[in-house]
Formats: C-alpha cells, structure tokens, sequence
DNA sequence: GTAGCCAGTTTCGTTGCGGTAACCGGCATA
DNA sequence: TATGCCGGTTACCGCAACGAAACTGGCTAC
C-alpha cells in the first residue's frame, strides 16, 4: 500500500489522455499531419459518420488542437488544420504507433493462445 | 480525396491501441512499474472497484501484458506482474505523460476560452 | 425547375464501458 | 458462534460513444 494515491494525478487524468483515448482523435490528427484537410477529403478515409466527425472536430477545436476554417464560396468549402500545440501531439503519437507496428502480432497471439 | 483509406491499417487498429484507449490498462502498468503488486495493492492506489480491476487484469492477461500468479497460502495471495511484452509500454507511455504533463494546461486554456 | 454539391444537423437506436451493491469460500482470530 | 480478511463473482444499471438514415440550405449547372 505504498502507492500515492494521487500518482496519477498530473500524468494520467481521469481519462489517459486529453482526449487521445477515443476512438478518433488520434486518427484525425494523423489525417490533417501533411496539411490542412476539408471535410469531406477526411470523411472518406476515415470512414466516419458526419455526425461523429462534426462531434470530433469541434471537441478538438475547443481543446486548441485544430483550427476550422470557412471560405464563404459555393458550395461552401471548410478546412481543418492542426495548430502547433495538435503539432506537438504527433511526437508521442508516432511513439505508440511503433510501438504497435511492431507488438501487435506478439498480443494477438498471445491473445489466440 | 487522395489519403489511402487503410492509412491506419498497420499503426492504428479499430481503437487508437491495443487496450491503451480505456481507461485502466495504462494506470495498471504504470502501478506496476516497479514490481509485482497484490490485488489489494492495485485496488487502492487506482480507486477502481474489485469487479473492473479483474476484468481489466484478466483482459491483459490474455493479451500477454502482465502475469497472474496465486500462492496457495491463507489468507489467498495474488501477484501481478508485467511481462517483458508488458515492460515495452513503459516507454511510448512515458512520451504520452511527458505530452500531456507539458500540454494539458494549454489544453484546458483552450477549452476555457 | 430540377438535380447535384458541400457541409453539415436532426432523430432515433444500439452497444459497451464503467459503476454499485450484494454475495461467496476458505481460513484465522475472538 | 461469529466476525473479518482476501480475492474475487454475479446481477443489474446508467451514460456516453457510436452509427444509420433522412433532412437542410445556399448556390450552380443542366
């Protein structure tokens, strides 16, 4: 019973990360790494829903890390792209892609076993 | 529309990671950084209830991550340990802590204005 | 005038993660 | 006899994420 308590508190929050263990953010942050993207040029790679993409996207612009913006032309063209602080999140992001890229067999057959 | 819809085949599975998107998995190796740890050791420190610390542990279990060893002594006693496998998370994960301990101030700024 | 494009919004329903509370079985202590 | 400790198991429940499908609105091209 030596473990603080409050280990956690200033690297683990209640969820792992800001928003990094969803099901998306990672991925559209990936997406928009080599500039910015519109709508629908991030709907189709990802094969995600408008609903949930809207959802993502504004959740991200109000934690700073993307930037949402709207040519008034028609038909209406939106653009999103990382700020430098969504920038700085492709570091640690690259870090457990490897880590996948070369683990995941090992757990899968751990996990078939 | 020229991103490669299996962009994320390889790097970013169904969810961001393998057990890395929930909640408990990088909480339970990080407690179990520095050596094996009982169930009550775990239970504590993590605020977790009985019933999601075994599913959690047995699902990492199976995917290789920790080991589960009883002793067949009274009271019972359970250990758990990271494997080797377990052990590699230790370092991708140390980028994310690094990540959100440098950034999350700036995130929940953001989030505030 | 009708059809299409883009970027959504709305509605409704499903799924699964996580939480609460109660219970269990073997042993030890009072 | 009963109470507590340890490491669980079981049943039930709520909420948020996720998804499918239909609809909107302004403009353009046919």
């Amino acid at each position: 019973m030596t473990l603080d308590p409050d280990l956690f508190s200033d690297c683990l929050p209640g969820r792992p990360l800001i928003r990094i263990g969803d099901k998306w953010t990672t991925k559209i942050i990936v997406c928009l790494r080599d500039g910015p993207r519109r709508f629908g040029e991030l709907i189709v790679p990802l094969r995600i829903t408008a609903k949930v993409l809207t959802e993502s996207l504004r959740a991200m612009e109000r934690d700073g890390l993307i930037t949402r913006t709207a040519y008034d032309t028609n038909p209406p063209r939106v653009e999103y792209a990382l700020t430098p602080l969504g920038r700085t999140l492709l570091e640690p992001l690259a870090a457990i892609c490897a880590w996948t890229a070369a683990h995941q067999p090992a757990v899968l057959e751990a996990r078939a076993t």
